[in-house]
DNA sequence: TCATCAGTTAGATGGTCATCGAACTATTAC
DNA sequence: GTAATAGTTCGATGACCATCTAACTGATGA
């Protein structure tokens, strides 16, 4: 991991909306983006672009299949940064 | 550890400057706040604002001496953080 | 006592970014 | 075809914040 990445991907996490999407995608093996739409207090025009955000850091896959986007946490990313992370 | 101090602590570290001092102060068991000063490009001011950050993030201790600050990684709150944040 | 050095505080500034509404694309349903 | 639905893109806005300079405190040494 780079460290451009890396920053890249602490910068993401820092916002606790952001964080909790990730959260919610990380929990199921796949989430769609209505099931975040339902209870998260943003419209989705934010969403769209957390979502954006998440993806261009590497950190999820999105896949879209006819009208709506399914999401899934890149799990080797994840622990990339957690291994970087943790050497401080 | 709080959700709340787990978002400060993010935030804190999602700047790169600021990630840079706490990863220096890490790696020794305790540091000098004029050994930053030396080799960072950043003016004292600035250096000052960084380090009340990571204070108050309740991720350093700082300890005055005469006149200099000597600084310490709280080694609980790191590793809670990154216990938490490997929960995701 | 005076100069110097370590660090802080206050206030200003410029840049970044989360958020929104509005307009858009694309897909499904009737 | 027309309406409705899922999601995106664009531009604007307001808040936050890293950084600086300048002025300060407090300790050291001559």
């Amino acid at each position: 991991m780079t460290k451009a990445q890396f920053h890249r991907i602490s910068k993401v996490l820092a916002d606790p909306t952001r964080y909790q999407i990730l959260s919610r995608i990380a929990r199921k093996d796949e989430l769609a983006c209505i099931e975040l739409r339902c209870d998260l207090p943003i419209t989705p025009a934010t969403l769209s672009h957390h979502l954006k955000e998440l993806s261009s850091a590497g950190l999820i896959d999105m896949r879209k299949s006819s009208k709506f986007v399914h999401m899934k946490l890149r799990d080797k990313v994840w622990k990339d940064y957690l291994s970087t992370l943790s050497r401080l």
